[in-house]
DNA sequence: CCTCCACCGGAACGTGAGGAGT
DNA sequence: ACTCCTCACGTTCCGGTGGAGG
């Protein structure tokens, strides 16, 4: 990244640069360090360059991104500008102390008034309100104020062409033709590495002139980051010695993400302190693992469209009931059930279907097609979370809590 | 080897909400 | 204020199918 962009220091333009990795490689903290790096380096020699981050997560359409980068470049040209006016009205004032460049102290005086107006003029774009194309022109403007290179780093880039499309990127990656006074690279930062196939060709290859991939990292690796925390974090011999092992291996499993290695490794000290341990050891961190699987499955679960949740209910009573194979048509009948009851729309079982693919997919249920011969071909689904804590969690849904008297009703079905 | 169950899952289409342009 | 577009969510229709049982 770096030998990247040095360029910029050089005043030349840098290549834009494509970076991928999965969750928790490290991409944002390496690409946040260099640009700090860039930008303090950049003071030291003189060389005006900037790096813009924009997180495409919360910024996620092109009028809010170009919105965003226009208004910080106003303020930096503001700056700039006040910064210049004390420092000529210094000359002005003050006798010649520095050199300005300017022949005469009238010419001094006309540039601050220049200056002046300058700063009047710069208007800061509304949230809302403005056409995308005057956004655009206002940041060009603002970018194009004096000589500088200026980085954009987009975070999340991929959330963004998925949202709003390639426009942004397409717009962003022209400017510099158009540019007289400053140069823009992009920095673009993805989860996905095949987000460039819903790119415009043009785009694509400007925008990928550089591509670096972060690998996931192994279990090594999560164990020297690990150690390197756990020294700031912990006292000395708090943790035993297979903690960080076991933390880095269980984070390994989960495709290297760094950030849940420290997730786990921070939820094991808090299990420990609130267990009133001396230590944090190996059964910690198993409860860990356990606790945040049972947050995220919380966490999905509630917030379920209430179709799903209804098909999801159905499934635990089936289970609860002990039934052997949970297949489509059950389901499908208890859901009808509930449905009266609760006094919701009634899907196709068609829709059904598909909603008990969704909830295999995000690792609630199992489903899985098999035939039974004569007796036809069905999804045999199966719960693969903790039954108590689910059905509570569907039950504090205000639609579902009703449902807690039907329950009986339901299982009569079986009876009979 | 054939049949036929009970559902799977693709395709095309309908609908309403919300965003963008004018 | 209006139109146009896109998107998520659903529906209708229907061809497809693995394998137990005849």
């Amino acid at each position: 990244m770096a030998t990247i962009l040095v360029s910029a220091l050089r005043g030349e333009t840098p290549s834009n640069i494509l970076i991928y990795g999965k969750t928790g490689t490290g991409k944002t903290a390496s690409a946040k360090f260099v640009s700090k790096e860039l930008e303090s380096t950049s003071r030291k020699y003189e060389v005006p360059c900037e790096v813009e981050y924009i997180n495409c997560e919360v910024t996620d359409t092109q009028y809010r991104v170009l919105a965003q980068l226009a208004n910080t470049f106003i303020e930096k040209n503001r700056a700039h500008a006040e910064e210049r006016i004390a420092e000529l009205e210094s000359v002005r004032d003050g006798g010649d102390a520095v050199d300005t460049g300017f022949d005469s102290t009238a010419a001094v005086g006309d540039r601050i008034e220049a200056l002046e107006d300058e700063l009047a003029e710069m208007e800061p774009v509304p949230m809302t309100g403005w056409p995308t194309d005057r956004v655009y022109s206002t940041f060009f403007d603002a970018v194009d104020h004096h000589e500088r290179v200026v980085v954009i780093m987009l975070d999340e880039i991929d959330k963004l062409v998925e949202k709003s499309g390639d426009d942004t990127l397409y717009n962003l990656s022209r400017m510099n033709s158009d540019l007289v006074n400053s140069r823009i690279s992009i920095m673009g930062i993805s989860n996905d590495l095949k987000f460039t196939d819903f790119l415009d060709p043009r785009v694509k290859s400007s925008l990928g002139e550089e591509e670096i991939v972060f690998p996931p990292y192994d279990a090594n690796q999560l164990r020297d980051i690990l150690q390197h925390r756990a020294e700031v974090a912990f006292k000395p011999a708090a943790l035993t010695d297979d903690v960080i092992p076991l933390c880095a291996a269980f984070a390994a499993q989960e495709h290297g993400d760094a950030r849940r290695a420290l997730d786990l490794l921070r939820t094991a000290g808090e299990l420990a302190e609130r267990g009133q341990a001396d230590t944090v050891g190996e059964e910690h961190v198993r409860k860990a693992q356990d606790k945040i699987e049972l947050d995220r499955v919380v966490e999905v679960v509630r917030t379920l469209p209430t179709q799903s949740k209804i098909v999801l209910f159905a499934i635990i009573l089936l289970e609860n009931n002990g039934v052997h194979s949970i297949n489509t048509g059950e389901v499908f009948n208890i859901y009808k059930r509930l449905c009266d009851e609760i006094d919701a729309d009634v899907l196709t079982q068609r829709r059904v279907t598909d909603l008990i693919s969704e909830l295999d997919m995000l690792g609630i249920v199992n489903a899985v097609v098999v035939s039974k011969g004569r007796y036809g071909r069905t999804k045999e689904i199966s719960l693969s979370v903790p039954i108590g804590e689910t059905k509570a969690v569907l039950l504090s849904d205000s639609r579902l809590g009703s449902v807690e008297d039907a329950e009986p009703f339901v299982q009569a079905r079986f009876d009979s």
